[in-house]
DNA sequence: GCCAAAAGTAGACACTTGTCTACCTTCGCC
DNA sequence: GGCGAAGGTAGACAAGTGTCTACTTTTGGC
């Protein structure tokens, strides 16, 4: 259930745990006070200050945890889905336009099928990451920011190692990617709130991927290509 | 600067003013203290009573005037962008398509920037209203989230009825509105918070809608008609 | 097995908070 | 011009909070 492993002190860890389980239900973390965490955890509140001396502080360990278990997997199950999919060898987007898209397209429904069970078994750390990227903290902000950028980078990454789109603009890619990554955390919520509409919420996602995608090749010159593959 | 009139008692305006003071610096609404709102708007704690029974029923107000603040003068802003662009005559997108293409564009452009003056003039509004459409209370997320629900409807029927994308599939046509929409309110906040990107991010925003309408059109169809209007 | 450092506890402090009851002031309306 | 309601104030209450100093326990390395 919670964020896992790579802290040692088990207070820290307990501590940890608390702020998320609180934070998940009704609250954000700059709502907490000390004492509820300490209580929640079954320490005394001095204890709160031996490990962190600040709530931001708490708030950057767990952040750090998170992007931890989140990053590395996350692009592990990018290259799960394209490997489960490519079989063939690769072709060139403009020798065989339709191949590939349909293989992008598949690409992007197992990608977000797997991210999605990801958020089922992963809610507190998806909650908590959503709640204060828009928060009233700033520290926290700007760390989940840049996780997001991170996040979105690996995207744009992959999305050229992959091939899941013919060469395209850089720096637009990236704000793709962006908007990609950004949209999925979003959605993310809904998944978990709306337990009877996840099939759709899926749905919506790969509809979104490549609308965005497409229409980003499109604007690059593969109109044609793109069209051809379509017909 | 504020969220203005429609509210009559003073008391309670200042009480909305404060709030909203206070929100947009560093602290979410549910992290504000009753005592702290009523010191801001130089009144005595008991007078929240008298305006409020709750905490989400002052947000409640707040999210009623934004709304009522921000939807209609939005659709004017489009239908502006819109006149204010197509001085020619209308022409179907089967006969014209590049002209089209064109129009819709600058229109994003037109409607882009008017939003973004938008924002700058109403900044707290914006702030308050991202900030809580993730934040802890169930109350205040479901009132924002039906909220941007409106503005999506507006958004696609706009879209429609200004004819910016050829006829196409209504369903998802309200997921990229969806989409726009929010990632315009997202946008909103870079716009606030760092003046010198402004013109950057103004160009991403653009760029974003146009790949999502136009991704959209291509996968409803339309590739060969958006091909030869880029060629 | 020792001992210092790290982790955890106890008790107290001044302060803020939400909410109660009771009282005063202003305003609109007949 | 008076009166009732709505708006605003005063003071008090128990409860919760962050943080301090001082003490005890646990732990890991020698």
């Amino acid at each position: 259930m919670g964020v896992s492993n790579k802290v040692s002190a088990k207070g820290k860890r307990l501590l940890i745990e608390a702020a998320l389980k609180l934070t998940a239900t009704t609250r954000s973390l700059s709502a907490l006070s000390l004492r509820e965490v300490a209580r929640e955890a079954g320490l005394n509140p001095n204890t709160f200050y031996r490990h962190f001396k600040n709530f931001d502080d708490l708030g950057l360990a767990i952040i750090r945890e998170m992007t931890q278990e989140l990053r590395q997997p996350l692009r592990d199950l990018r290259r799960e889905a394209a490997d489960s999919v490519s079989k063939g060898t690769a072709v060139s987007w403009q020798e065989n336009p339709k191949l590939n898209l349909l293989r992008s397209m598949e690409v992007t429904r197992v990608t977000v099928k797997l991210f999605f069970d990801y958020v089922e078994d992963h809610p507190n750390a998806f909650i908590l990451g959503v709640r204060e990227l828009h928060g009233a903290s700033p520290v926290m902000r700007n760390a989940l920011r840049s996780m997001m950028n991170d996040f979105a980078q690996d995207i744009a990454e992959d999305i050229q190692i992959l091939n899941l789109l013919p060469e395209v603009n850089q720096a637009t890619l990236l704000d793709i990617a962006e908007v990609i990554g950004r949209e999925m955390f979003l959605l993310s919520m809904d998944y978990i709130e709306q337990p009877e509409q996840r099939s759709q919420i899926c749905e919506k996602a790969q509809r979104l991927i490549t609308s965005l995608t497409v229409g980003h090749a499109v604007l690059n010159g593969y109109g044609p290509v793109l069209s051809e593959a379509l017909s």
